[in-house]
DNA sequence: GTCTATTGTTGCAATAAGCAACAGGAGGCG
DNA sequence: CGCCTCCTGTTGCTTATTGCAACAATAGAC
């Protein structure tokens, strides 16, 4: 069940036999899965008191200024329970307020100061390991590197499965960034 | 504190403006924070019966196998209990069995038949998210970002923190020392 | 003005994870 | 050879995270 899945556009034309690509998607997801296991293993020294949820709901309400509960919890397919807990408990802690002007159906959400305090925080760390990764590349590398993770995250995804964490805008609208 | 690292080593030659790279180097981590956070998701429907530490595990023991319960709890950053439990589990349902030849100090793992099986299951459909999200992608464009990926996950990790989850093999490779 | 669907919250349960204390064995040193 | 120390794994207790289901409140539809 791996992937006949070229049946979509192009597959190239230089070099590509199949078994190349079945080997070279395989390295994606092998590599992939490091990055999100080693994501999980990073958030916890990102920020002592926050959680990798807590992290993760701050980065989208920053993405996505406005949100509400339901929107966090259908980009992380979490419960809404889970949501609205963790929502009480970062509220309670001032990281998060609700917008004053609520005019849709939910509460609108917002970051405070300290709660972008908290969020650079995290991205500073975070970033820290980045960049050591990247120390011996060079910069046209890094562009390209970072031009192709988010070709890849804003892939195909989106239409099979609810929606994406992070970076994906909540109405299709506009113009895409 | 965000980043002033271009300290390393090359910076290419074409365009590289500090600035340039930097921003980058911040799609880069935002891009990987969503890959993160994506995979969190994906493995809860991954394998049902599996939580994302016992794939983890699984994982670990693929690459390393051999390795003891303190080996995956430093790869993960997971307290000895933890996968002490988890293994334990694991155990019981038949999916990690402990090598019969244990010599040194502590009791070397390995994957049995059905353990296998529930990996494979697990990758089949991790494998079919990332086989949607390279569709359009030519073969070639799909080795380059496996082969950058690669790259950034043996980078300079592994001096600084403690160890990697995946991938790093526990002896120093080849060519490098 | 009522009715339905969406949104957020709480009770209960299961799992995951950490800390501390402990048991058992490997290796080192006299 | 015997003792000692450190490593490895396990268990008791506690906390945090998550899900399911039931419920309250309200926006939008008719």
């Amino acid at each position: 069940m791996v992937g006949e899945s070229n049946n979509g556009s192009n597959s190239g034309s230089n070099n590509g036999t199949a078994a190349e690509r079945e080997r070279a998607t395989a390295d994606v997801l092998r590599a992939l899965i490091v990055i999100s296991r080693r994501g999980v293993a990073d958030a916890r020294i990102a920020n002592l008191s926050l959680s990798m949820t807590d992290q993760s709901i701050l980065g989208y309400i920053v993405d996505h200024p406005g949100c509400r509960s339901t929107d966090i919890a259908q980009a992380f397919r979490l419960n809404r329970s889970t949501v609205s807990r963790q929502l009480a408990g970062l509220m309670q802690l001032g990281v998060v307020s609700e917008q004053a002007d609520a005019s849709g159906r939910g509460r609108p959400l917002e970051l405070t100061d300290s709660g972008w305090a908290a969020y650079d925080e995290a991205i500073g760390i975070l970033r820290g390991v980045v960049d050591e990764n990247l120390d011996d590349w060079t910069d046209a590398e890094v562009a390209r590197f970072a031009h192709d993770l988010q070709r890849f995250n804003t892939g195909a995804a989106g239409e099979t499965r609810p929606r994406h964490p992070l970076e994906a805008p909540p109405a299709p609208l506009d113009s895409a960034p």
